[in-house]
Order: structure tokens, then C-alpha cells, then sequence
DNA sequence: CGGTAAATTCAAAGCGCTTTGAATATCCTA
DNA sequence: TAGGATATTCAAAGCGCTTTGAATTTACCG
């Protein structure tokens, strides 16, 4: 059934058809309501293609994934993150057009979304400090709104982040505050801005106290339980080993706890743990008392927030940029307490 | 840069240049090159919507991945399927749709999908044993691939699936055989199809042996890290304690670890546990000897073969259904071990 | 009741591409 | 070199919709 048939079968023209139907004002009240009604007997839905050919618009936004070639590893936030947007896209009649690229092939894959015409716009993943995306999105004008910020792109741009520094400030100062001197920091990939972040917040809150960070208690790698728990357990072995972990995701937490659990330590009492916590759906952490101490910001809720922006852009783009900043919430789990005595006097 | 500006930059007719672009035999070889070194200086890619409504063919695959509604769950093997089932369409050039829909708005969410003729086949994902939107696609004639399958659709479709009967089958042969008699099961929502077929193969294998499934070994809910601690707390709280577990994702099994050491047991010597491993990226557990043994069948793999069948459908729609049943891999890892001493006479 | 303003409806153009059917250029053979 | 075959190229139609500008109806007022 298309729009021709339609009218056809009404007796009208298709622009008074068409116009019924997008609710322009110039059409009598009776005609609107037969030609609705007509529409949703004959199941007639526009023709997607024909009505963004007509109208310049796709009524389609893309997510570029990047999967980074060396590891072949998919963040599993995406899911949540992909739910929170579908849910906005759903209520305003958008599309969700997602590539998962690899590294390298990336820039091409904006191009093509640009000159094919397939999206209004695009929601940037997982950015790094230094990105050459939002230069290329500022250049070919497609709109965009970045999950997370890029450290050294210079000049506003729409993005929403979390505030991965403070995070791990507060949940550094936090353990400080329990006796903690030495945290062992098992981080992200460090070309990731937040993992940057984050590094930075650790280490800010460390020297605020006068203590300097210590590298073999710093690791840095995907966000695998299987990294968590080797990083872990190899800090454990250390002449003088941590008391304390932050993990950047609950994942990697997850390694943590094993590794401490297998060097015969218990979690909370001898040694703490404090994760970032994207509060996954699966991996939801959310008992009376939660099992990790944890920083959290629901990546749900940002693919909300990042797609509502979008769709703001897209119906303005003359609008200046928004910067949206997320601050975590420290919730107090069982991972964490006080340190051990005798251990806070071994570091130098 | 459209067809017409590039065209008339050459001097030749669009139609000529449209041929040469798309690789038709009636253009000479030396026009050929031309057009396509200016194509590529300009830069130019041809619109998707208005190829699409010359061609009546959108070069776009849909996913609709559902969302409970009351759980509002989104599962994370969807991140590594949908790298998978990517790395297809990149090379035919295919866009990947994605709607995240709540259950409720499933039919309208295919409905629209067809009639706005956003796509040209469709993926569906986690299918329940009873589940109408095959009929519903069917019904509609829209190409479509299942990963899984609908125990109670009569008829032939196109389907890729795990053994999952077998893999529980042989997963749990593989427990009794080293002893054990009372194996908990920690299962996904029964409605789901792939949930109910593991159940299957659990209880047949018990059988196999004259054992009885005892009702207070099964456990059945999302398969959430919370849910197989909970789960399998409870169970080992139990007068007659289980002495292995079978957990159905990693992340359960995640969980049910987390209860075996919190009640003071070794996993592997005091208590089994094999999981149905999707090989997550993030959560892959790939030692020389993994932490768990499990029943391992690569989610992203399976992305590909979806992808790839559902390709080769709507190049040719005609062609009669393919049913692709994977195996799962047994693997062995350090979860398993000989049932304890003294616990196998305690069945009933 | 005539005439103008307002309310409705319509025909046709155009979005950028593919493809049909026709036109033109080139080649070869007798 | 004529004449048909073959190789290239082209103009124009059509995909299904929105939207412009014009046509037609209806409403209103003196």
C-alpha cells in the first residue's frame, strides 16, 4: 500500500493525503479523520526511503562502534547503552543505524554515513584523548554528540560524560580516609579518555596527601575479569602489596575479587575494593548493601541523555554545543573497610 | 556531490556514469576508469534513500532485540553478536538497524520495519519456546534469520543455534561421571527457548542414570551475577546441598562462585561448576587452563553465520530454509573436580 | 445576492538514483 | 566503401513521497 493507492482509494489527492497525515493545518477536520482512519485499516506507514528522499532527512542516527582491531573486543556497555538511546529513538520516530568498525576503517565509515546520506547524525563511542572523529564530524558537518569527552580537542562540542576524575578522586580519598596509602589502580587502556581521567583523579587525590604514586601498583589494559585478576594477583605478590583496588568496571572487579579471594584474603576486611560501576543490567550490583564499594553512573541513562541531545541538535544545529557532566554516585558496598593495622606504615 | 554533478563534470549522462560506478558490462573500459577516479577524487558515494527507491531495496538488515519489560534486561551477548554479525555486513555493504523494542511493541516494531521498507531482512533475536513473531514474519513475507530456535513453530525457517540440549546434556554426563549425584542447575527464564532446552538435556542425562530431577536443585530467572549467588546460596544451604552446579552464562557463574568461596568451599574440590560459556570478549576466560570448565560456543561466530545466511536469503528468497545446529565445545577447566567423598550417598 | 476572504483541495515538480528503450559511434566484412 | 553488427552513450521514465503554487469551495459581509 503506498500513498498513491491510498489517495486513490479515498478519492483525494495525495497532498491532501500526505497532509492529513503529518498533520498540517490546511486540511479539513472530517478529512483528517477518514484519511486516518483509512491509513490505519490499510496499515499504511510512509515509505521511509521516499519520505527522507523528499525531505533531505533520514530519520536515522548512527552509533560507530570502534573495535579495536588488536583486541577484537566489544564493550559490553554497549548493549545498556544502546538501550538507554533506542528508548528515545522509539518515541521520535528515529532509526538506530549502528557500524561496528574496526580501528582503521573508521573515518571511512563517517564518510560513507555522511555522503550516502544514511543518518541526520551520529553518537561518538568510546573516545580517546586524542581523536581525530570530532575534527572529521566538525569538518563534513554531520552532527554528533560524543559518549565521553576527547581531552585534547580543542573548542566546544556537544558530549556527555561521566566525571571519571572526581570519581576516582572521592573513591581514592575514600579509602584514604579508611587508612588506605596503598591502592593499587587497575585502570583501562590509557588512550581512553576516561581511563586518562581517572588515572589523573587517583593521582591527584594520592599527592594531595602527600603521597606519590607508585607505578607498580598502576595497571592498565582492557577491562577483562581475566586482566582484573592477573593485575590483582600480581600486585598481591608485591614485597609490599596494596590494600586497597580501584577497578574501572565491575568486570574487572569481579578478577579483583577472585584474585584476592585466592590469595587467601578476604575482600572488605583485608583487603578493599572500590570499582566504577556502569550498572549494567547484568551485572547489576544492587542488593541492600551492595557487594562493591563502587562509583556509579548508569550508561543506560547516558545513551538516554546522549540521544535526547542528538535529537536536539538534529531539529536545531545552529544551537551551541551543550557539555552535559554525569557525577558518579559513591555508594558504600562490603568491599571496602578499614585498613589492616601495621599494613599502613610499609609504604615509603 | 551528487550523480548529476559528477556526471556533468565529465560529460557524460548519468546513466552512463550510474553503469560505470555499478559495474555494468556496456561502458568502455576507458570511461570506466575515468568516472571512477573522478568518483573517488569527489569523493562521492551514491545516496542510499534515492538508491534505495530506484532499486526498491534498502541494504539495510534489521535487529530487534527485545526488552523485558519488566526487567527491562538487556543482555550483553548482543554487543559480541552484533560485532559479529557487523564484520558481514561491512563487506556487502549492508547497514545494520537496530530497534531495541519492549516486548509489547514487538509486532508494530517488524510491522513498521516492513512497511516503511527500512529493511531487507531481519535477525531475530531471543526467541521463547512459544514465540509469535516467526509466524508474524512469515505472515508479512519479510526474510528473516532466528538466532535460536521456537520449539513449537511448526515448520521450516531459517535458524542458527547451539546444541543447547546436547551441551547440558554432555555437561551434565560429564558431572556424573566424576561422581557427583546432585547437581544444581542455574538456568535462564524457561520462556526462553535456549533456557528450556538446557533444562531438557539436564533432566535426560539424569535420567540416563536413574536419577530423578530434584526441584529444589533448579533455579530459573535472568542470568544475572546477583541471581546465581542468590541462587546458588541458597541451594547450598540445603540439607542436602548440591556438590556441582550447572550455571547457564558466564556471568551466573560468576555469581555461583562468589557463593561456593562465601560459604567456605573451594570451587573445584568442594563443589563443581560448568557453565555455558558465550565467549564474551570481555569476559572470556581463556588461560592456558580456564576457571571454568563450560560448554563454550562463540556468540560473535554466531553473529557471523546470522549474518552471512540471512544475506544469502535476500539475494535469493526462493532458496528452501537452512537449520545451522553448533555444537558446544566441552572444555575443561579448573571448576571440576571429583564429587567429594562421603556427599554422593546422600541423594535420595 | 454579489464579491471578497478564508478554507480546502489539487496538479505537478522535484528529491537522486536505476533502468528501459532508443540513438549514436565504431568496427568489420564483403 | 557500403552496410550490417557491435560497442557505447544517452534521454527520459519511474521509484513514493513532500511541497509549491494554483484552483476550487465554502464562508462571510454589506
Amino acid at each position: 500500500m503506498n500513498l498513491k493507492e491510498l489517495s486513490d482509494s479515498l478519492g483525494l489527492s495525495q497532498t491532501t493525503v500526505s497532509r492529513a497525515l503529518n498533520g498540517y493545518p490546511e486540511v479539513a477536520e472530517a478529512t483528517r479523520i477518514r484519511v486516518a482512519q483509512a491509513a490505519a485499516a490499510a496499515n499504511y506507514r510512509p515509505n521511509a526511503r521516499a519520505r527522507g528522499l523528499a525531505t533531505g532527512r533520514s530519520m536515522a542516527v548512527g552509533h560507530v562502534i570502534p573495535i579495536s582491531t588488536h583486541h577484537e573486543m566489544v564493550n559490553p556497555i554497549f548493549s545498556d547503552f544502546i538501550a538507554g538511546a533506542s528508548e528515545v529513538y522509539l518515541d521520535r520516530g528515529y532509526d538506530m543505524v549502528i557500524s561496528a568498525v574496526p580501528d582503521e576503517r573508521e573515518e571511512e565509515a563517517y564518510r560513507a554515513l555522511l555522503s550516502k546520506g544514511s543518518v541526520d547524525g551520529v553518537i561518538v563511542h568510546a573516545p580517546r584523548s586524542l581523536d581525530p572523529r570530532i575534527a572529521l564530524l566538525r569538518e563534513i558537518g554531520l552532527p554528533f554528540v560524543v559518549h565521553g569527552r576527547s581531552t585534547n580537542e580543542p573548542g566546544p562540542y556537544n558530549w556527555v560524560d561521566v566525571n571519571n576524575r572526581s570519581a576516582f578522586l572521592r573513591a581514592t580519598e575514600f579509602l584514604m580516609d579508611l587508612g588506605h596509602r596503598r591502592i593499587g589502580l587497575i585502570n583501562g587502556l590509557l588512550a581512553m579518555d576516561f581511563a586518562a581521567r581517572r588515572h589523573q583523579g587517583y593521582v591527584e587525590a594520592l599527592h594531595s596527601r602527600g603521597i606519590a604514586a607508585d607505578e607498580t601498583l598502576i595497571h592498565t589494559s582492557e577491562m577483562t575479569e581475566a586482566q582484573g585478576y592477573a593485575a590483582a594477583k600480581q600486585m598481591l605478590a608485591l614485597p609490599a602489596p596494596p590494600t586497597a583496588f580501584l577497578g574501572a568496571s565491575i568486570i574487572s572487579a569481579f578478577g579483583i575479587r577472585r584474585a584476592i579471594e585466592d590469595s587467601g584474603l578476604v575482600l572488605g576486611r583485608d583487603v578493599s575494593v572500590i570499582t566504577f560501576d556502569d550498572d549494567l543490567s547484568y551485572l547489576r550490583d544492587a542488593s541492600d548493601v551492595p557487594t562493591f564499594t563502587a562509583t556509579r553512573s548508569s550508561v543506560r541513562e547516558a545513551g538516554r541523555i546522549c540521544a535526547d541531545r542528538l535529537m536536539s541538535i538534529i531539529a536545531d544545529p545552529a544551537q551551541p554545543p551543550v557539555e552535559h557532566l554525569l557525577e558518579a554516585a559513591l555508594t558504600v558496598g562490603r568491599s571496602t573497610g578499614p585498613a589492616p593495622r601495621g599494613t599502613t606504615q610499609q609504604m615509603g
